[in-house]
DNA sequence: ATAGGCTTTTGACCTAGGTCAATGTCCCGC
DNA sequence: GCGGGACATTGACCTAGGTCAAAAGCCTAT
């Protein structure tokens, strides 16, 4: 891995905690890796040899139980940090919900790197922090929101995680965009199943809310008015 | 405050981190003070100006929607820290479940002395990462598990978590205990009604799985069979 | 174009857990 | 000991969302 002038997520990255120099040093650690659709990074239970940035496309954490339900715990889009760095077990898998691009480093290596660079492990601890207070808006979605309230908080959630993302720089959020998930991991995220999402989704069409061009796309007509739902007021 | 060398926690919060010296200074920025039961800390949406370290009891980190929802997204136990250092308004309240004892600084006084201590920032760093994996089962609790396998996670990791900041040292969980909070509250925790949660309760003590001395306390008197039930096998 | 295998939608029915309403029980001050 | 308020339990009923089954779209390969 050789070109992180060049990458995507430079500047959003933990990264960009980094000078040049160390930049040079760390990339000599990773390197880039692409993973399709469906393939999975780490499993449940195994120990998290790796640790990585993301640079494209979108992956899902997920913990399932012994008889087959699944939990999607987390949903990682680029310039986000994947695994579990100093120690221990995954405690989730990591999958691959569309084609991505990886900066993939083993564990080991990335922690010895992360000991000599305070400013990085700071990076990573405001990032941490700040996928805790996700969870923690996703755990009260989880506890005490309904079925619309959590279509509703999903899909301005997509959209506003895309949107930041994207290249297009000033956008906070975009009114059409194509999910990064089939209607199965929509259940799985949100603890519902796929029928109650589908006939969520065709509420929220009927009421002009939203429309849905195709199976993927998503175009937010009334984000207001959605708002207003996911809010949960 | 002046005593951190007395300080229950002394070895357990993140300040195990720090040398003498260094916590003479810290503990210089900060103060003892006593939380009763009811009294809140942070409230939910406030800038958070304050963050602390739990000596004594137990308090919880909740998040309410307008129509009154609430759900605890987080319970806080001797030698946990509690707070959102560096920015940003606090997204739960924090609100004290027993009578405690709190370690407390003002954010700006703590983010300054982190800054400089890198091996505390590291400490911190693992306690959230750490806190995030157990929020992380917990929206798998929260999405997927029926009533009664959420009744007996929560028996189980208060038993451990009690037990694990218990001065008894070597338990690494506790038979016996009082549980730090009523009905209402378990069903905040458990995004459950109170009388599901009295129901499953019932259930337990009826599969004599458990015995219920009083409002408060738990005996656990079949540990396996608890542990099946909320394993969700 | 067309068959076959997906994913998604729709419909009919069921059930876990919620809601509403008594009834019990504990605990505290008097 | 006794009365009152808060908490907890129990019961009867209801409903949001789950389950099961069928139909409808869709893509892709032939």
């Amino acid at each position: 891995m050789s070109d992180c002038d060049a990458c995507l997520v430079r500047n959003r990255a933990i990264c960009s905690a980094l000078s040049p120099d160390e930049l040079g040093v760390l990339s000599k650690l990773g390197r880039k890796q692409m993973v399709t659709r469906g393939q999975t990074l780490v499993w449940e239970g195994d120990e998290a040899l790796v640790v990585a940035n993301v640079i494209q496309g979108v992956l899902k954490l997920s913990v399932s139980t012994a008889d087959g339900r699944e939990q999607i715990v987390g949903v990682v889009f680029p310039s986000d940090f994947i695994g579990r760095p100093f120690g221990k077990e995954s405690p989730y898998g990591v999958t691959a919900l569309t084609d991505a691009e990886v900066c993939i480093f083993t564990r080991a290596a990335f922690d010895g790197f992360a000991k000599e660079h305070p400013d990085l492990q700071h990076k990573l601890l405001q990032r941490t922090l700040d996928e805790l207070d996700r969870a923690r808006q996703w755990m009260m979605l989880l506890g005490r929101k309904t079925a619309s309230e959590r279509i509703a908080t999903l899909l301005l959630e997509i959209s506003n995680r895309l949107g930041s993302s994207s290249c297009s720089a000033i956008a906070p959020f975009l009114d059409e965009f194509d999910l990064p998930m089939d209607r199965q991991q929509m259940g799985d995220v949100l603890g519902l199943t796929i029928e109650t999402v589908s006939r969520q989704l065709t509420k929220l069409k009927e009421a002009d809310m939203i429309a849905l061009p195709d199976r993927r796309r998503v175009v937010i007509k009334d984000r207001r008015r959605l708002e207003n739902i996911a809010l949960a007021a």
